[in-house]
DNA sequence: CGTCGCTTTGACCAACTGGTCAAATCAGAT
DNA sequence: ATCTGATTTGACCAGTTGGTCAAAGCGACG
């Protein structure tokens, strides 16, 4: 869409190193908050040189969001409506825990853009993803039916997975001023707390 | 702390009118995004003016903050040991949801703070935040220990609570994208959830 | 009415911003 | 070695930004 793919090795490392830099600086300072000049020197570049590859601020911000969404959307599409229920979401709730923990930056990034109303992604929200969470709300629902689940309103059971696991990554800095020294890594405690609220939440009572 | 009260009804008038401004703008573009003419604007003054009446656009957006923390952690305040504690914690996030309907720029304005480091009350947060959320962690504690509540990691608990209650103000957006037509306003929906969630977690298995 | 202090403003500034451009440099193919 | 196109850069620009300042306006009170 946006990008004839780099031809060159150096264009293919310089695009992916102001990425990387980008990454760093829009999840820390959001859109308005960075500078064109802080992304080229955290690529190790002249600013002039960054436009080379990139037109505009703009246009970095919208390759970062758009080449992330499909990695951010993956662990729900994995979701498998032949798997056993509660296995396949305790999974999704997990992935989506280890995505928090290994990617911040990213979570932080969608994350900024969303609240902010997210003037550059809305329509892939009602979109694509909204046609993805639909699909597998349906898979829930038939599940349910099934008696194999807990009767819960699938849309809000995937918000609560959203919310709970990516807090981890977003308000980490929250998380680990409140558990200060008691739990230097908070993801164990997480993991093991997720599992018991999914587990009682879902298994069907049958 | 930071503000000799106002003392004419002139400055009190001003004063908030330029605070309800900058929530307004500050919750939207973030810090960086926001420039004081835009704040000035909304607020009905000119720039001038309003740097009348606060010393700089960082001085604005300090006030909003500290004044701000106070009325977003009541709700947890109110929690009360002597409750009946399934009571006492569903009423706390029917607190925190009410505030999420009621106050969305609030929410977003301490999302935006809180995911790019809290750079402005990081101590806060190791301060006062910590002390309250350990002390209602412990009056959870005993909850549990007295058999009145099930098993749960306190600290976790109130983690859970923030984010998913959170989620409906700072994601509003793409609540909205991915419910679309189906569920107008997500809030009855999402009360009924929540409601759903905690009490099959906290009620006690006896 | 006059005046004194609070309030408001237009004009201004230095720093910074995103972005341009022509010229210089470099890497690889011949 | 040379040539060609890809890459890099310093100098530059116009617009915007946060913030200043001296002067003007205004309201309450004697």
């Amino acid at each position: 869409m946006n990008d004839a793919r780099p031809v060159t090795r150096i264009q293919q490392k310089n695009r992916t190193a102001i990425l990387e830099a980008a990454l760093d600086v829009f999840s820390l300072n959001g859109f308005g908050g960075a500078t064109v000049d802080q992304i080229a020197g955290a690529a190790g570049l002249s600013k002039p040189n960054l436009l080379y590859y990139f037109a505009s601020k703009e246009a970095i911000y919208s390759a970062l969001l758009s080449g992330l969404l499909d990695t951010w959307l993956d662990p729900l599409r994995e979701v498998d409506p032949e798997g056993e229920p509660l296995e396949e979401l305790l999974a999704y709730v997990r992935r989506k825990l280890e995505m928090s923990r290994d990617l911040p930056r990213e979570s932080k990034l969608f994350a900024i853009e969303i609240i902010q109303g997210a003037p550059r992604i809305g329509d892939e929200l009602s979109g694509s993803l909204r046609a993805l969470v639909d699909e597998k709300a349906a898979v829930i629902e038939s599940w349910i039916a099934a008696g194999r689940l807990a009767p819960v309103n699938p849309h809000h059971l995937i918000f609560s997975i959203w919310s709970m696991t990516q807090h981890y990554a977003d308000f980490d800095v929250q998380v680990r001023a409140v558990l200060g020294a008691r739990e230097p890594d908070p993801f164990p405690g997480a993991e093991r707390y997720l599992e018991q609220v999914f587990t009682k939440m879902l298994t069907p009572s049958a």
